[in-house]
DNA sequence: TGAATGATGCACT
DNA sequence: GTGCATCATTCAC
């Protein structure tokens, strides 16, 4: 990793999907066990990460029993810190989609690139801007020593306000599975997915 | 502000 | 060969 990334990042998952089981068609686990989905068949806290549409990784935690394959999609964070690598890992992301040079100045922001409170809104930019891989499948995100984990709320901060919708991209898998309102987020947070005006 | 579209690699039928 | 748990750009308004 470029030394402009290897900096400590830290986030506030504001945004997941639920996919459960083999039952739910919108589900990488709807076609069984595959070599692809094979973690989610594995125990809870475990890393899944696929690749969508050929060019970005998405983030999943296992989340049920050995053998009952579920994950839950890591949708939107809030950037905390580390920002400075956060941009400059949107930056590498965007030179890669147009095959241009890496820019020359690692510290400026490219004008394309948006407010701080967004560099993680959407799955495929939370894994770009943390810089996760679908090498990271498997890892274990509970184990506190860990270079990638998921801690829990600190005690200190409420419980925040969800709200509850259908989950998005998944119109392939039909009804009732479309609709299911298993999508999760905090409500108004300026970090979830999506325009404004669903926000 | 919103709809349409291309980029891109690979898992899967 | 088909289609995807996405994103940025382009173009209309």
């Amino acid at each position: 990793l470029p030394a402009d990334r290897r900096a400590l990042r830290i986030g506030r998952i504001v945004e997941v999907e639920a996919y459960v089981g083999e039952r739910d068609r919108a589900s990488h686990a709807r076609f069984g066990r595959t070599a692809r989905n094979a973690v989610m068949y594995g125990p809870p806290g475990i890393a899944y990460v696929y690749l969508v549409y050929g060019m970005y990784d998405c983030l999943n935690v296992v989340t049920e029993q050995e053998g009952r394959p579920a994950a839950v999609l890591v949708r939107a964070v809030e950037p905390l810190e580390g920002l400075a690598a956060m941009r400059a890992a949107r930056w590498a992301l965007l030179a890669r989609r147009r095959r241009r040079p890496p820019a020359a100045d690692p510290g400026a922001r490219p004008p394309d690139v948006p407010g701080d409170d967004r560099l993680a809104s959407g799955p495929g930019l939370v894994a770009a801007a943390f810089d996760i891989t679908r090498a990271d499948t498997g890892r274990d995100l509970c184990d506190p020593t860990s270079s990638l984990r998921i801690e829990p709320r600190p005690g200190t901060e409420p419980i925040p306000a969800l709200v509850a919708t259908p989950r998005i991209g998944v119109a392939y898998a039909g009804e009732p599975w479309t609709s299911v309102p298993w999508r999760f987020a905090i409500a108004g947070h300026r970090s979830v997915s999506g325009p404004a005006r669903l926000r």
